[in-house]
DNA sequence: ATAAAAATTTAGTCTTGCCTAATCTTATAT
DNA sequence: ATATAAGATTAGGCAAGACTAAATTTTTAT
């Protein structure tokens, strides 16, 4: 096959296989189970397991029969530039061409494996280096570094704590939508009123003084960070 | 393989295919041998042989063996679908990423497989919908429609005649720098001063009352249309 | 402690595209 | 008209990645 791709990037699958991994396991010191990436890229277990013994040999993964996966620094370098270019080419879709968070995750999936490194600076400096896509997630920057993200569900705040949207999960469009909807968007400031016990509903008052009651699925998608 | 591909369409290998079948024979009527494809895809003109062949299978092209391929007409709708894309994509990396004749075509080479119809009409929506790429290349509409192109090269135009240049031949990004840093882009109206048949040095006088003399590779890489 | 269930790996195929080497057709030049 | 050259095709392989079915290991539940 002609080599189209950069020099050194590995084929598109590898590169989906160490961004699951990255995903599922990311920096725990955990190891990713076949199943878990098997399910999340749509492939039988028996691919994984064969795609792990080759990511291996490759240097990209540390790899245990019957235990699972977990990068190497190169694969966790490899696992950033993939997420570093899905959140630019998101960032991009969502503000320039008009895409809802329903169709971008797919499009951007795409993209990813298409574009150089030198599409993907290009494209940062269009978009104006953002430091985070529009769900609020860290970009990470070009040689690697990503910033720790010390965000906690909203779910499990406290009671009059003043806390700040940091990232909403990309999980469910729907909620995104509503989300999106109520403005509960990043770098919104909330005050905690109520969390009940009882059924998971989080009462929030916004910086507009809105009130908004939360059940257990919404709260669980909206990370924040204790505001000072 | 999880089909990340858009709904319909051809692996990106066809589509290769597909488009060089059609910018090497177009709808002359003549077919595209083994040899030149193979030349233009840098592939063996084995592999050109086998795709040829499953091109017919698919009824993409019409092909005789020894006798080369011609696109049929599902096939060319195929082709202009990845022109328009290509066209639209080299568009956008010009004017807003920055990027260089030199460097856009190997880009948009690799981007066109990757994005969706959807993508592509999106991006021709932020791009206002343009009729011609940055080298005055048409660009077909997304249901197909091709601008008939009755352009000529300046080579062949004669003295005293006022022409308007339409498109600049895209082969060779030195040619393309010359004349862009030279203002003799598309749209810009020309009167021949001289077509000199001893060395097939071109001289024109362009609007601003700059007067150009091109030689024959220069003359042949301008296209140009009467101005009445 | 062990049987059953769940997860994983191995083994064997398939498809797409590419390659080289060998053969066959068509075109060209005497 | 025919020998040679050029072009095209066939045959046989290889690699990446995916699959299913069968075998194995680990985990869980009694």
């Amino acid at each position: 096959m002609t080599n189209l791709t950069a020099p050194h990037s590995p084929s598109s699958s590898v590169g989906d296989y160490l961004k699951a991994v990255w995903e599922l396991a990311g920096d725990t010191g955990e190891a990713a189970s076949t199943k878990d990436v098997a399910a999340r890229l749509s492939v039988s277990p028996a691919s994984v397991s064969n795609m792990f013994a080759r990511l291996q040999e490759m240097g990209l993964v540390g790899y245990e029969r019957y235990r699972g996966a977990m990068l190497t620094q190169s694969g966790r370098v490899e696992a950033l530039r993939l997420v570093r270019r899905h959140r630019l080419i998101e960032t991009f879709l969502l503000g320039h061409l008009g895409y809802s968070w329903e169709e971008v995750h797919e499009e951007a999936e795409r993209l990813e494996h298409a574009v150089s490194d030198g599409f993907t600076e290009r494209l940062a400096e269009f978009l104006g280096h953002p430091g985070h896509d529009p769900h609020g997630d860290p970009i990470p920057t070009a040689d690697g570094a990503l910033e720790p993200d010390d965000s906690f569900p909203l779910g499990e705040s406290e009671a009059k704590e003043r806390v700040r949207i940091y990232k909403v999960s990309d999980e469910d469009a729907r909620v995104l939508d509503y989300l999106a909807e109520h403005d509960l968007v990043p770098g919104r400031l909330l005050e905690v009123r109520e969390i009940r016990a009882l059924d998971g509903v989080v009462t929030v008052k916004d910086e507009d003084g809105r009130v908004h009651s939360l059940g257990e699925p919404l709260a669980r998608s909206v990370f924040v960070r204790d505001e000072p």
